[in-house]
DNA sequence: AGCAATCGTAACTATTATTGTTACAATTAG
DNA sequence: CTAATTGTAACAATAATAGTTACGATTGCT
């Protein structure tokens, strides 16, 4: 369950879901779509349509959360360490969320401790919104790689016709 | 449903679920605390920790979405319009995040049409996404004002003893 | 050994939201 | 009329994101 301390931590910084998410997804997608070679930061960034360096900077997060092997030099790149049925879309979110104590909903850090309110309100928001950020994570959780390379095959085909 | 163009419009901000929610809740509970007067936002403010005009703000945000009375001059100030246990954490949610179309999730906007999955990572990424955060929003829908103010109740009682 | 490709990462910029603050006009009760 | 109070504009400080340039470190190939 979440602390309270963790909402408390000084100088703790707002929630975003950046697109470093989604593009760590496309990342991952692409890997397998072509996992018979590496691929480059450089032919990521393009189907991404970004840069190689933002590329570089999830690829790390990737690598570091074991979800993907990076090699440097010639011949380098990026490829696949797990089957996509064994990544959730948790494990990439958690991934790419390098704040430690990263929370979904901020808390106000001074409510007044003597007010009938201000002196429990913390609490009962770390509970209550603790919860529905669990619950959050739960639907991230039970989504995988592998059901997102199912639905962009199915948009292949239709694509197609 | 979650509409792609949802996602894609342009300069779309980043979600930040900021403090105002929490500030927001903290309000509606001091409001239901202290109803038999109007609240001023100095009052607020005094309760949460922050200056009176954070507080105003996000009043008229309440009083924008219906869940109070504010009323300016003497004797002015907020109270409530509805009873709590008729106020979600989802009616909160939604009137402090002003900006419309606002999407958990940031999706990168300028993947490569022509590339076998960046022609479809934003579709399937908008499906899947959006049902994450069609779940977290059916969270603090289950949650009420009610409910955090039984909560709160139970501290106060707790610390007395 | 040397070259070319590639990653890893620091440094910097531009953009933007948030929070706090001052200031002041508009509103309202008594 | 006066005092209290809201509504809101304007501004500053802080911080995260995304993009970019640069360059050292790594590695495969000849």
């Amino acid at each position: 369950m979440l602390q309270l301390g963790d909402y408390l931590r000084e100088g703790r910084l707002e929630l975003s879901i950046s697109s470093r998410f989604s593009v760590a997804v496309h990342t991952l997608a692409l890997l397998e779509e072509f996992k018979e070679q590496r691929l480059t930061s450089e032919f990521i960034a393009g189907s991404v349509g970004t840069n190689p360096v933002v590329i570089r900077r999830i690829l790390s997060m990737l690598k570091a959360n074991k979800l993907i092997d990076v090699q440097a030099g010639a011949a380098g790149g990026a490829k696949l360490t797990k089957a996509l049925k064994d990544i959730s879309l948790l494990d990439i979110y958690k991934a790419v969320s390098v704040i430690k104590g990263d929370n979904l909903f901020s808390i106000h850090e001074k409510p007044h401790p003597d007010c009938a309110v201000g002196g429990h309100i913390q609490g009962v928001l770390v509970q209550s919104l603790g919860s529905v950020q669990q619950q959050m994570e739960a639907a991230l959780d039970a989504t995988y790689m592998s059901d997102i390379m199912n639905n962009i095959h199915i948009q292949q085909k239709l694509k197609r016709q």
